[in-house]
DNA sequence: TAACGCTGTGTAATAATATAACATAATTAA
DNA sequence: TTAATTATGTTATATTATTACACAGCGTTA
């Protein structure tokens, strides 16, 4: 895995923000924030999230247009991601679990297609909203 | 399941347009192939696709906002989908496998999230990419 | 019938998300 | 030190999606 010190200035900058972020950011809005730090154009933005999802650092959440931080250590999975989103406060947590990713990972159909990266997302009530 | 007889006007063209179509369609391309038809604005197709999700006639493949016509018969799982989705030549197949969809609909972890719905897309060669 | 709720339509404008194209600097590899 | 690679800065533009408002059609029901 590429370590931090190996990150450009911009990609610094954008994951430590998305980091300290308590949820899933959007693009723009991570463009708002980094104004300040000399970042001004959108395609700063998207060049430095491409590269710190490449790297795994982060992940797109697709449903939702927006990047959260990898929560699994020393994350290796990019290829093979799981979230659970609540449909109500739109909470994401990264699902870890080792029997899942598995299943998902030696999945195959009879397609003939061979599968080398997977995301899937949950969708649901998280525990605050369905009370 | 809805029947194809009570979609109104707008949606029969566009679910037509998206049955016919080989692959995933683009909102945009959707809307300059039914100009001819009458529908002039993105809305009107948006508006046409939102409904045809809900109903589960059509499913939106997220990573690439692109739409695709339900290829399980009589699809109740517009809640329960999962696609494999070719990264060369970018064809996609809805993959229904019993067991895989028997096994993400029970899933639980011990976030305490109770799950409605999920979308799992696979990525990889197809059968003639990887030749 | 009239009032109402509901679903769908039409249209214009605009918001939100993402990329193309071009010039240049910094870093790494040979 | 040349060349290749990676990153930056900037402007413009493409692509995807929604807001806002006006109105039409249909079934319910008062
Ligand atoms: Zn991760
Ligand atoms: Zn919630
Ligand atoms: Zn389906
Ligand atoms: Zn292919």
């Amino acid at each position: 895995m590429q370590k931090q010190e190996n990150l450009s200035k911009n990609q610094k900058i954008i994951l430590d923000l998305i980091e300290k972020s308590s949820g899933p950011l959007k693009a723009y809005s991570i463009l708002f924030n980094v104004k300040k730090q000399g970042i001004k154009a959108p395609l700063q933005v998207y060049r430095a999230l491409d590269k710190l999802i490449e790297i795994g650092k982060i992940h797109k959440i697709e449903s939702r247009n927006a990047f959260v931080a990898c929560k699994n250590s020393n994350c290796q999975v990019s290829k093979a991601t799981a979230f659970s989103i609540c449909e109500s406060c739109e909470d994401v947590t990264e699902v870890s679990n080792l029997k899942l990713s598995k299943y998902l990972s030696n999945f195959a159909d009879k397609s003939g297609m061979k599968y080398n990266k997977y995301n899937l997302e949950f969708f649901g009530l998280c525990k605050n909203c369905k009370k």
